[in-house]
This record gives structure tokens, sequence and C-alpha cells, in this order.
DNA sequence: AGCACGCCGACT
DNA sequence: GTCGGCGTGCTC
């Protein structure tokens, strides 16, 4: 009997298609995936349901083939994943291709037969072919578990342009081209053919070509990704030899209590640095798998995924535990995903964002650590919030949610105190640790751009220094300098592509841009005037540790993390490690340095820029630095030793000051809630940025500006209040022109409604787009 | 994504 | 003349 199926295909067109089941196919079920033919062509999709409505006007075909016995996706996931594409207006089948790991979506599968009356491999054409009665041979054959699904070890495209060699190159020096190339890949690591073409233009291809015959690159497959250190943890001790605070065993009964319950709920812990807070999550964790549950514990990076890994290993040596991130081997990925999908034995799953896609079957607790963190919110491909989708999954599956921060995100607080969730406070370190001292220094009155410190920093950082404790500088800003100057025709160096300044780095002697990667070798002529006399302004990371080194004693080991010093994970590790064994007395970084990393010989911590970001034009700046500041001081004085905090400020009026140095969120959570409620921010309104953009240069150009009063009118319609469409404070990045619209919103189904009319009503489909980022994070 | 078709330039 | 590059369009 043919029965029909509704299927999803998890890759273009991402259509929801009819296929026909015939009598000779094993048995199929909901999740399962399958082999369909489309078009000339075969693809994976997965069985969403039977269904008995033909669609008119289509000559159905039939499934190929069943990939697995037992469903890869569970009705939850399977509803989570829906749940998204509603949510964000994609089709299931685009969110598919997103959450599912690649291995599982390539069709490039032959099955493995043990059986003499057929060929020892068969490709999906091949059981087109197969004769009815052949068929249901197979059928047996499968049921008895001796038809197995292989895929070749390396599915992935080979077009990535890789170097052979490092820098001097031996080309001609005018080779602009060849060297425009072999720069970027040097900067940025390997990439496509297609994505060198479509950022430097139509001429790559023969470049690359020439470079390849020089065999000064190779092109091949996508590399294997280096971020990917031993899982192994070295530690085995299986000791639980931790006495709780009182403050945190109060903690650990409510999170246990609502564990009890079998029920859905949310608790925000509220912890502040240094409180202990991870100790609480591993108890409940313990506590959740003894009631046959899963766990998954969330950070908002691999490093710091990595970092719990190893603490947490020894603590749970009997347990089915998983690292998970993106950056791991396809391999690697396919098998947890499927592991987790077919056994459901509670588990303990640690990772990064995409881990809550995982297939877990039971889960009883996720925990969010730092749940304020901006990481949590995927801004590419599909956008989604980490945050929202495990809430629906703890709905879902009435499990716990926890949230943990000491500065929660306003919007999670305000949610809390308006009684949708208990918060559980932690308001003292443990053991003989306290919170640092902060001090606010002005340094408005300073001119000398070689001078980064007030005279009673560096004479703090020296004292430190000479009593052999350890001091960490933040300034966040990567590179020697974020300014390059003309000084023949007065203008800033721009990056062609973005139209934003150019940072100069002077160990690698090029100017990167930050926002596309591009480099130039430095020095170089004005793109303006072609005179030679640019300058360096400003300062970064890069030009910070130099003048450290100048300012201390010539002794004094520095070391310093930021994005380039850190570019492979094991860099990272060693820089950690380092410090931590007490190998230097400073460490310059970026806002890397904030992020729940344990320095307990650190007794100073100075900001060289405390502004940096309080100006930006986004309603969210004032929270952003206040988390970054009280996140970075918290490194301060964790461990005998008590901690001071310097924060250098050329405004030192700003109020802000007050609730960074006591380190008191509740004080700058009623300023900053008020704030948000007299100029009407989220957590009061439902906040939507329309980005939109067109390629620089577009003789389509005049389309837009009725375009844009079409969307005013719309919006006006609607009822939902509109700011734009104006250029974007980027209003250049990577080649396309930008510009923003805000929408303020007291339903976001209006607002889908209205993203859904303005994209119906685009002049020029192909060169436009127009994105939706639903409660921005990035207003840039 | 894959695979067709169709259009251009560069070789046996 | 054909081979092969890639732009465009379609897929139950």
């Amino acid at each position: 009997m043919t029965t029909l199926w509704q299927a999803c295909l998890a890759s273009p067109p991402y259509s929801i298609y009819t296929y026909e089941a015939p009598a000779d196919l094993p048995k199929l079920m909901e999740g399962q995936r399958v082999l369909v033919p489309l078009g000339r062509s075969v693809r994976v999709a997965f069985l969403i349901e039977k269904t008995d409505t033909t669609p008119e006007n289509i000559e159905l075909k039939s499934i190929i083939w069943p990939l697995e016995k037992e469903p890869l996706l569970n009705e939850n996931h399977f509803n989570l994943y829906r749940n998204i594409g509603t949510r964000q207006m994609q089709p299931l089948g685009k969110v598919l291709e997103n959450v599912v790991p690649k291995r599982f979506r390539s069709a490039k599968v032959s099955f493995k037969v043990a059986d003499r009356s057929f060929p020892a491999r068969l490709k999906a054409m091949d059981i087109v072919r197969l004769s009815v009665e052949k068929r249901m041979e197979l059928v047996d054959i499968y049921d008895q578990g001796r038809m197995n699904v292989s895929l070749p070890a390396s599915i992935e495209k080979e077009d990535y342009v890789s170097l052979t060699c490092d820098p001097p190159w031996p080309v001609r020096p005018n080779a602009a081209r060849q060297l425009q190339i072999l720069e970027y890949i040097y900067e940025n690591g390997p990439r496509e053919k297609g994505f060198l073409k479509n950022i430097m233009g139509d001429w790559t291809a023969g470049v690359i070509k020439k470079l390849h015959s020089d065999s000064l690159v190779k092109v091949g497959a996508a590399p294997e990704e280096e971020r990917n250190p031993s899982e192994k943890c070295s530690v085995t001790s299986a000791q639980w030899d931790f006495v709780p605070s009182r403050q945190q065993e109060k903690a650990i009964e409510e999170l246990n209590s609502a564990l009890d319950t079998g029920k859905s709920a949310v608790k925000l812990l509220h912890g502040i640095t240094g409180s202990g807070k991870t100790l609480v999550y591993m108890t409940a964790a313990r506590k959740c798998m003894e009631q046959g549950r899963s766990v998954i514990l969330l950070v908002p990076e691999i490093a710091l995924a990595y970092g719990l890994w190893n603490s947490l290993c020894p603590l749970f040596p009997d347990t089915r535990k998983y690292l998970y991130h993106g950056y791991q081997t396809p391999v690697r990925k396919e098998a947890i995903f499927r592991t987790l999908a077919e056994d459901g034995k509670p588990a303990l799953i640690v990772g990064t964002r995409s881990a809550l896609f995982l297939p877990v079957r039971n889960p009883g607790l996720i925990i969010i650590d730092e749940e304020h963190d901006e990481s949590y919110k995927q801004e590419e491909r599909l956008p989604y919030q980490a945050k929202e989708v495990a809430y629906v999954l703890s709905r879902m599956t009435d499990s716990l949610l926890v949230l943990g921060s000491a500065t929660p995100d306003i919007k999670t607080f305000y949610a809390g105190s308006q009684g949708a969730f208990d918060v559980i406070s932690m308001g003292k370190r443990v053991g003989k640790s306290v919170l640092p001292k902060v001090k606010v220094i002005d340094t408005s009155s300073i001119k000398d751009p070689e001078k980064p410190f007030a005279p009673e920093t560096e004479a703090r950082l020296k004292e430190v220094v000479e009593k052999g404790e350890q001091a960490v500088i933040m300034l966040n800003r990567r590179g020697f300098s974020p300014l390059i100057y003309c000084t023949d025709c007065e203008e800033p160096f721009k990056c062609p592509h973005c139209n934003v300044s150019m940072t100069y780095h002077k160990a690698r002697e090029r100017v990167i841009c930050h926002y596309c990667g591009n480099a130039y070798p430095f020095p170089l002529p004005c793109s303006t005037c072609g005179g030679s006399n640019l300058l360096p302004l400003g300062g970064g990371t890069e030009r910070l540790e130099e003048q450290v080194a100048k300012a201390l004693p010539p002794d004094t080991r520095i070391l310093r993390m930021d994005r380039d010093s850190t570019r492979r994970q094991e860099k990272l590790d060693e820089i950690l490690k380092s410090f931590a064994k007490g190998n230097a007395q400073v460490l310059v970084g970026t806002q890397m340095l904030s992020k729940g990393h344990n320095f307990p010989g650190v007794t100073l911590v100075v900001v060289a820029e405390g502004d940096l970001g309080l100006n930006l034009p986004d309603y969210r700046s004032a929270e952003r630095t206040f988390q970054l500041l009280v996140q970075v001081s918290g490194r301060a004085g964790r461990g005998d030793k008590p901690g001071e905090v310097l924060i250098q400020t050329r405004n030192p009026d700003n109020p802000i000051w007050g609730a960074v140095t006591s380190a008191d969120y509740k004080t700058f959570f009623e300023k900053e809630i008020e704030k948000r409620r007299r100029f009407r921010y989220p957590p009061f309104t439902k906040l939507t940025l329309i980005r939109i953009s067109h390629p620089l240069g577009w003789e389509g150009e005049n389309l837009c500006p009725p375009f844009f009063n079409i969307i005013k009118d719309a919006a006006k319609e609607a009822g939902i209040m509109a700011m734009g469409p104006v250029p974007a404070p980027l209003s250049q990045l990577k080649g396309r022109k930008r510009f923003n619209c805000l929408l303020k919103s007291d339903d976001w189904m209006k607002t889908r409604k209205l993203y859904a009319e303005i994209v119906r009503r685009s002049p020029d489909k192909k060169q436009i787009r127009i994105t939706m980022d639903l409660d921005p994070v990035n207003m840039l």
C-alpha cells in the first residue's frame, strides 16, 4: 500500500514536498531521515508527517530509502526547530540546515549490503532502479541490520585556497593582486575561491591559478580545525570534597526543590564574581542526573567550555559526558549527535550555544552561565537567541532552566523582579576573598598620546610588580593604532569596502580592516592623495604592551591576550597557563580578559579607557559597559590578597561610575530601567532592527528612497513606531551600502508581519538584502 | 545543494 | 569549430 509523506529538504530550496512511500520500502517514521529524488539529483529530507492530500498538477516521486532505523530527531527537537523557524520567519529546512551537523545532510551516501544477491555497495540511484521483488528482498536485509549507510570520509568541497609557505613570498614586488590574495589568506586563514572573488573581484580566478602553478598556494579540502585540543581530561580524582558555603547551600536547596517538582521552571542565579556559581551548577547537575535526566551546561565561548570541562570531568567520573561546540570535526559532531539521539540515558553536555540543538532525549536541567553574554545571540545565517531557545526547550521538556550571572541582562533581571521567575542572590564571595576596591581615575587632563596611564595608575602598577604580585590591564581595542592619518591630505586611511578606519598592526606590518579582514602591507601610500606620510594615531593593546614595558622595570614580564595573540586555541591556553603560573607579572588584553578566567594571583586590574563603548549609538551601551567593567573588576583579588581596580576615564562625571565602583548591580539596574522606561526601550517595547543593504555603486540605488517611504507608511499603518530607514552607523560594510530601520512594537507578530510586507514590496529582490534582527544586540 | 541549460572566451 | 568556464533557473 502506498502512503504519502510530507518531507522537509534540509538544503535549498528548503521546501516541504510530498513524496510517495510505496510498499517496497522499510518502515518509515516521523523525524527519520530519508533519501528523496529532487529534479535530477538525490537529497536528504526529514519526514514530517503522513498525509493524504496530493498537491495538484504534480507527478509525485517516491522516497528512495531511509537513512536510519530510529528517527534522528525526536518530537521535542523537531518542535523546537519549528519554533525557531516560526520566530525567524524561516522555513524549517533552513533551520535544519543550521542545526543538524553537515554529515547528516549530505546525500553522497552509499549502502553497504551484506548479502550475496546484491552488490556490496549500492548508491541511491541503484536502489531506484531495482525491481519491486528485489526491493522487497532488500527490505528484509535492511530489517535484519545487514544494510548500513556509509559516507565518504570527506564531504567537503575541494576549493579552499590555502598557503603553502609563510611570507616573504617570492613574487614580483609589484604583483599587487597576488600579494593581496596571499596576505588576505595569511591574515584570515584558508578561504573558498568564491569567497575571495566576492570580496576582491572577478580577477581572482586567474591570479589563484597563477599562484597555484607557482605552488605558493594549494587548492583543496577545508583544513582540519586547529581549535580542537584533546578532550581527554588529565585529572582522574573522583572525589566530591567541596563544602558549600551557607549561601551556596541555600541556592542548591532551591534548585534541588525545583528539580524535585519535575516541572518546567526558570531560576536566575545572581551571584557576584567569585561567589562560586560553578559549584552550585555542578551540584544541581549531579542531582538532575541522579533523577535519570540529562543536563546541558552552556557557556559563552569555546575557551570557557574547555576550562569548565577540565574542572568538571574529575567530579563526574562515571557519567556520560560530552563537550560540544561548532568548531569540532564533522565526524565528532556526527558521533555526539547520533549517540544522544539514539540513547536516552542521562548525559552531561558542556558546550556553546549550538549544543542546545543536540537531540537530547530527556533533558532535566539547562544551565546558561554568564547569561548576559552577547555570544548567546547568533547573528549570522539563522539568527536566534540561545536563552530563548533554551526557554522553549525547557517548557517543552518540563525541565529547569538556570540563568547565571554576576551582571544579569537588564531584561532578564527585570522579568525576575516582576515575578516572572525566582531570583537567587549570592552576594558574598566564597572563602576569604572579598570584592576588590574600585577607583575611578580622571585622565581628561592627559594630552600626551604616549602616556596611557595617569601618574597614580603607573605608581600602583610599579608597586604591584615590585611586590611580585600580578596585574591585568584591559584596553578593549586590538592592534597597534586604530587610526592612520595622512598628514598631507588630512584624511584617515579607510577600508575601501567598509569605509571605516583601518587599524595598524605593527608586528605584522599590516593595516587591517577589523570589519571585513582586508589587509594591506604597511608602509603604503595614502589611498586619497598618494602621499607617503601616514601617521598611526591612538592606541590598541599592541601599542599598550609596548608602553607598559617602557613604564615598568625592564625585567618585568608582560603577556598580551587578544584575538591576534590567540589566533590558535593552544596559544590562548598557553597564555592563560603561563600567567596563572606567575611566569609574567602583567597581562595586557582586550575584553577577552573579562570572561570567566580565574587568576588567583591578580591584585590589580587597570582599565585603560573605561569610556570605550560608552558612546556607541546603542541603547545598551551603558549596560554593556557596566557588565564589562564589573566582570573585569571581578578578576582582581580572587586569591587570598585583596584586589584593587583602577578605571581610567575622560568623563569622570558620568553617573555610571557610581554603580561600577560599588559593583552594585541593583543601583545600576534601577537607574537603567528608569531610562529604558522613559525612552521606551526593551524591556518596555519589542525592539527590532531591519537591516537593508545593496551593493556599492549599484545602478538601482534610486529605487531606495521611494521604497523607504513605502516602509514608513507600512509601519504607520501597522501601528509600529519606525525610526528610519537611515544610513547605518557603519554605513558601508563588505562592499555594501547599509541602512537601518528601528521598529518599536508591542507585539512580535505584528513586527513579523510588517517585515514580511517589507520584503514583499522590495523593488529588487536580488540586489537588496533585507534582514530582521529581533531584539538586536548589535545596532551598528 | 545539485544539476540542467545557455552564453561567452581559449584552445586542439 | 568544440571544450569548459560560470551565470541563471528549477526542483514534490
